[in-house]
DNA sequence: ATCAAGTATCTTGATATCAAGCTATTTGAG
DNA sequence: CTCAAATAGCTTGATATCAAGATACTTGAT
């Protein structure tokens, strides 16, 4: 198949080449001319970019022996403040995983020392989850880091586009936090 | 806190409320002044979308008794076109995943009888997937079904926007997938 | 004061995933 | 023709995740 002639046939002449998402929504109109499927165009590179973007921050993270997981639950941590204290249960509510794993989350980063547990007072059925100094020093770097790395993929786009971008996805996604 | 202070204190005055990723890039510039942390308003939308995106596949897809993963498989061979077949070999670069998991996934779906394994003609190391006519016709549906939560997704936005969208997107996707 | 309902966290058992390595087969250099 | 390297798919062991439920405590209605 020669993807010269689908470039020639597009509606709208961008000068960009096809990625993945353009040749799966071509073989689904060839299979399926009666479906209607457009939107893949914007849902498909959501998800696609989305582990892209995963993997690279699996690789950002390498450096500081960091799996993505625990610098979600270090991050949530730092970003809320001195003292740098959240119960299990706010962890949980920011990162849409379910209580088993957030415990078993903590349990681990406890085991590295990145954070600690205490009760927490006034409500014996309650804990707080507190960074550590050195979880603390971790996160910070490795921030900076992931930081570094995300500039380099959004290269791609000067800052109007970006901003362009961060406003539409921003409104798709409101829905679903408001 | 009192949002609608924060919704006053925006550079450009968008109407839109802030989102949840608005609240995090708040909490970083407070934490810590010295990052630039603009990247996060396109790349954690990314995330958090794709995260959101997922658990709505699932949901479309749990009235077929279908896991995410395996549309994902069978959706691929049905794309392919007649005789819907693939080596797993192919599959695997198709969805980032290992080889091992691609055993398991094809495993799980011959149990069930959506798919078959054969052997390759010619080369006695190989191995040919193809759709059953029940994975077939579970597909076929379940993608129907996919594709009619997408729009609701993309309810939000006019046509205009979504092209805009889905052009931004491929810029960022180009250099993963050229 | 009592107790049902709600809340906060943890436990258990099942499973999808990955990394690393294994086996069988094909390819290509000499 | 021979054999090392490449290729294709599978196996194994470890682990992060989830769903469901257990445990312990708090709240609120009566």
């Amino acid at each position: 198949m020669d993807t010269r002639l689908a470039t020639m046939s597009t509606p709208e002449d961008e000068q960009d080449e096809q990625d993945e998402v353009d040749r799966i929504v071509e073989a689904w109109q060839r299979e399926r001319g009666d479906l209607e499927v457009t939107p893949l165009h914007v849902l498909s590179r959501v998800s696609r970019l989305a582990r892209h973007l995963d993997l690279a921050r699996g690789s950002a993270f390498a450096q500081h022996r960091l799996e993505g997981w625990e610098f979600d639950v270090l991050s949530a941590l730092r970003r809320a403040g001195a003292p740098y204290e959240l119960s299990p249960g706010q962890l949980v509510k920011q990162m849409l995983v379910t209580s088993g794993t957030m415990t078993n989350r903590v349990d681990r980063l406890e085991r590295r020392g990145l954070v600690h547990r205490k009760p927490r007072p006034g409500d014996r059925r309650g804990v707080i989850v507190g960074l550590t100094q050195e979880g603390r020093k971790v996160v910070d770097s490795a921030m900076a880091d992931l930081l570094d790395r995300e500039r380099e993929l959004l290269a791609e786009l000067p800052e109007r586009e970006r901003r362009q971008l961060a406003e539409l996805l921003r409104r798709l996604l409101l829905p679903f936090e408001p």
